[in-house]
DNA sequence: TTGAAAGCGCTACCAG
DNA sequence: CTGGTAGCGCTTTCAA
């Protein structure tokens, strides 16, 4: 609870002294800032919070807009939110939570309240009602997500088309002439952003690779493991071969379950990848490819651009896409063998 | 963006009747209130947070820290954090995220820079990390969950042992004998701080109602459906005839299937009762009665406890537990049955 | 019932 | 490279 003037007093300078040589914003003399940096250490000294908002031009805290939406997936929605956090603190930024029945009202009254600087929004819906409310605030907002409709907004995400789309080269690669994809359930299609993002780039890009191609959701609105197993085996009776999965870590182990129960080995009889997927997936059964949703590259790239936007020449609004990385782990055919295949 | 000064000018009064008649503390006639109340709509004024942080003695910020641990049942954890969000808006307050890796160091730092007004501890452990800096740092610290060493620290929760007290005495007005319980993976009986109170309640009541009981847990670490139904059969055998519940919904889902495929019927063959639940019960196969625990109600105490800390006379530290209540869905054989099941 | 004015603790401008 | 100081926009005491 020391001030800054005692601090001051302490190395034997001035208050500016000590603010520029904390902010950085002024070259401070090598010896005068060991000294006062010294001094912030045996005092224990924090700026205090209030008076440096309201002084600077800083609050150094973003809001983060979270509806709790139902068919919401807790551990991914956690995933976000935690490297919302840690993106937010290596910039010594704080997160402050703006959950749903505050999402609207509360974007405004932070936003005019001079409370945060920015405005994270978590959790996209395709057609999200904070879109307009981005347009009339005065502070910056980043979308992690593209709403339908984001003129002029800045949005980050994944480039979920281009990941369906490696993964189906993958597949085609191997050799696969006829391929499928287990998505998620039927409802995830009309209320989520990315859900057909990625079942585009993966009946797309199967065309234009002239793949024959199946897609097929978990269920209605839940999936169940037996909708899943119901699934996996159409594709599997329909000739498919090569496998694209997204979907929780619950239906990899159903389609998992399904493969092995009729005795199919992976990558041997048949080849998997899974795309976007955000949770473990060397603890399956099998260890599979992925083309994965990294929370935390989402989040530092969101982060950046919000920062951007108080600098002086921001950011351009736009959507700021994620070049998808492939980790390979052995579950597909490699193109090697494949000829090989192909040869005998 | 409007500021003070503009809206008295507006009103015709001055900047200390303005912020009188905005924060309610000093009388202020009802036609100025009301000329006032106009002139802030028309400008649509928001007091500067960072101003109010400084001049006045509060944030209007509280902390929440979690710890994002493996074992932290998701959906709970965020029904948790949405109702500590909107208990805290209650009072306008907003909630500040402290993640784990910053939730030593975050708690010290929002503290000590006066950016929060207090903190709530979410999903606390038997020795957890957060106690010994509650006790360090000068702003009020409210646990909601009861950490083994808790002396002098302000804590909330359910009254879990009460609860399955209530659970066990339904179950033996029921006229039952032998109960079982079937609670969460093993590990959860080391690492969380109210499972081993759920069972202690259950065993230590059964033991005063002079019932025979047993206990299983639905794995080492992870519950899967096979295990739980296993544990499920194991008491069946045993003779169980009631049953307590304290784990997932999926486990819910894997017992109610276990007692379906031996052709046992709720109430009938067997009762039912879970314990402590945070998610919809009325989805299942048959309606369970249940003792819940409320996450509004937890959090809604805790903030009260927290401002009532900033006031004047403080509350006094100590365990502050939620008094079950009993949801009656059937699912259990009532008093009457079972005196006319003993007299036929 | 109302007003004037002194800070709250910092940032950043203007001087030197 | 460093110091002095004028605010930032409120809250709250003192005075009327």
């Amino acid at each position: 609870m020391a001030k800054i003037d005692e601090v001051a007093r302490a190395a034997g300078v001035s208050i500016s002294t000590v603010s520029y040589a904390l902010s950085g914003k002024r070259p401070v003399a090598a010896d005068t800032r060991a000294r006062i940096e010294q001094a912030v250490r045996e005092l224990d000294y924090r700026p205090n919070a209030g008076a440096r908002m309201l002084a600077g031009s800083r609050t150094h805290i973003f809001a983060l807009t979270e509806p709790f939406r139902l068919d919401t997936h807790a551990p991914t929605h956690m995933a976000f939110v935690l490297a919302a956090s840690i993106a937010a603190r290596q910039s010594d930024y704080d997160i402050l939570l703006l959950t749903d029945e505050e999402a609207s009202a509360g974007m405004r009254r932070v936003a005019s309240s001079g409370l945060v600087d920015g405005v994270l929004v978590l959790d996209v819906a395709p057609a999200d009602e904070r879109v307009a409310l981005a347009r009339q605030i005065d502070i910056p907002t980043v979308f992690i997500g593209v709403p339908d409709d984001h003129d002029g907004l800045i949005c980050v995400d994944l480039d979920f088309e281009a990941a369906s789309a490696l993964a189906v080269d993958r597949l085609a690669d191997g050799a696969h002439r006829t391929i499928g994809m287990i998505g998620q359930s039927a409802i995830a299609y009309e209320n989520s952003n990315f859900p057909p993002r990625v079942r585009r780039g993966f009946e797309d890009h199967a065309r234009e690779r002239g793949l024959e191609h199946h897609f097929r959701t978990t269920g209605q609105v839940r999936s169940s493991a037996s909708a899943v197993r119901r699934a996996t085996g159409e594709l599997l009776d329909a000739g498919v071969t090569g496998l694209l999965l997204h979907a929780s870590e619950e239906v990899h182990s159903a389609v998992l379950a399904e493969l092995a129960s009729r005795d199919l080995s992976v990558p041997r009889d048949v080849s998997v990848i899974s795309v976007a997927s955000t949770f473990d997936l060397t603890s399956l059964a099998a260890p599979i490819d992925d083309i994965p949703l990294v929370p935390q590259t989402s989040c530092d790239l969101a982060v950046d651009l919000a920062l951007r936007s108080l600098e002086a020449d921001p950011p351009s609004a736009g959507i700021y896409l994620i070049a998808p990385t492939y980790r390979d782990r052995g579950s597909v055919t490699p193109p090697h063998a494949a000829v090989e295949a192909v040869a005998s």
